[in-house]
DNA sequence: ATCTGAGTTTTGATATATCAAAAATGTAGA
DNA sequence: TCTACATTTTTGATATATCAAAACTCAGAT
């Protein structure tokens, strides 16, 4: 892992230094980085003893990411990462469609030359990281390439709710980004977010964001199409995968 | 409180029987009811004393509630009602707007006859409450309005993103309407949004959901800048209230 | 080989205990 | 009377204990 990424603010509020906070701050991070497949199990006494701290945080943790759609309650109990339907994802793009617009108009209005260069150079990094095959790093700085500009919208309630939409498909974008198969564009659709950006011009600025959201979305979803008709012939495995956390345990 | 108001479904996902689970569901309910004025302290022992439970999955609840930004935290410690600023209640205004477009023109699409029928009778109470100055009553039956526009939408995330900005400014609202002096339209832009939808048009549906939604939120604003006015000459009391939960407790 | 169910283990939910930080209180001095 | 500081009390954060529900195991039946 190679990104310097910006890292998304949204855990806000919340007392900075409690354990609870700091485990909420890293299973949210590691939702959004795809360390936690679809399906994925999460245990509470698990994650407590490799973070050597006691249930009660984590599962405070826990709970608050359920509570916002992150993870979700087996037959009301154990928490996993949500499986989600099509049908659900649809429904989380389009309602992160007017509202990446409305951000993107925003920024346009007051995004400076730094954040503009920032830009270019998140994009660069992303096409780099495409290139090479690095997923996991390209859909980081695709993430930061995003979450930037959220930000110069100078609207944090917008802000937290965009990101908060993101993490409902971190896990499941995580998953298929690196089986789609991308067509190399000349000209992607974040150069004429920049461009757009860079002319102040909202109503353009935020076409192209919606339309960037809806061509990465029929990416994915064409793929699940294929998959899902490779799968009506001979079904094999189930999506698993038990994951315990990142091993940066051994605090003290 | 003579309403028999559809409930927000809102608190889904968790486990429905848990303690922590129903303390949540109250605290957001009473939230958004209004039973705490925005600066109001929550006192964890407190509530768990009253509800007859151990302070635990109080403590869960509340911290969900700090983390949906329903509940701050000061100084890192007790949780408050946020006492919202001008500034941050608009941006929870503009970040609604598009949401309660996009639900407004998808509910276009969905709408029965039933529906429409219930958002008359809903629209009728809630102009009976307000002459009769029974501003819980309009407020709530005003809220139940709007859900059920959001719940025609048939987009469960849109439903729910849309509640929780509607949870933000719960208290600041129920704080403040019984103040606001209310020109008595004849047409009430309601009216204007339910023909929409019996039209099924998608697009003046959209406009006209959110012209209501500015228009009460100018009725606000303007009734505040009075009040910073005339505070400006003497300052006397500050907003506090320590309110205890609703007494409904003696469970066992 | 697969299914079923009793018994065991694990796990989540809640209560309680403990500690440190914050708030409240009270007292002495200006 | 008001302020500053020390003491007491309250409160939140976390750990631990406990219990019931769920998951798992594995022998026995089909």
């Amino acid at each position: 892992m190679s990104a310097d990424v910006i890292e998304p603010e949204a855990a806000d509020q919340v007392a900075r230094d409690s354990l609870s906070e700091r485990i909420y701050a890293q299973l949210r991070l590691e939702l959004m980085m795809g360390m936690y497949e679809p399906g994925a199990r999460l245990n509470i006494r698990g994650i407590a003893a490799t973070s050597d701290i006691s249930p009660t945080p984590v599962r405070e943790a826990v709970m608050q990411l359920v509570r916002e759609g992150a993870l979700e309650l087996k037959l009301g109990h154990q928490a996993r990462v949500p499986v989600l339907s099509v049908r659900e994802y649809i429904e989380i793009r389009e309602t992160r469609a007017p509202l990446e617009r409305l951000a993107s108009e925003l920024a346009a209005v007051h995004i400076t030359k730094d954040e503009i260069a920032s830009l270019r150079d998140l994009h660069r990094r992303f096409v780099e990281a495409e290139r090479e095959g690095r997923w996991k790093d390209a859909l980081a700085v695709n993430q930061a390439f995003h979450f930037l500009i959220y930000r110069c919208s100078q609207n944090a309630t917008l802000v937290r709710v965009i990101e908060n939409l993101w993490l409902l498909i971190g896990p499941f974008i995580n998953h298929q980004y690196p089986l789609v198969q991308r067509a190399h564009i000349e000209l992607h659709p974040h150069l004429l977010v920049i461009d757009a950006l860079e002319r102040q011009s909202p109503s353009e600025a935020g076409e192209l964001i919606v339309r960037d959201l809806r061509e990465g979305s029929y990416l994915i979803l064409s793929h699940l199409e294929d998959e899902k008709s490779k799968k009506r012939r001979g079904r094999k495995s189930r999506s698993e995968g038990a994951h315990s956390l990142s091993g940066k345990s051994r605090t003290s």
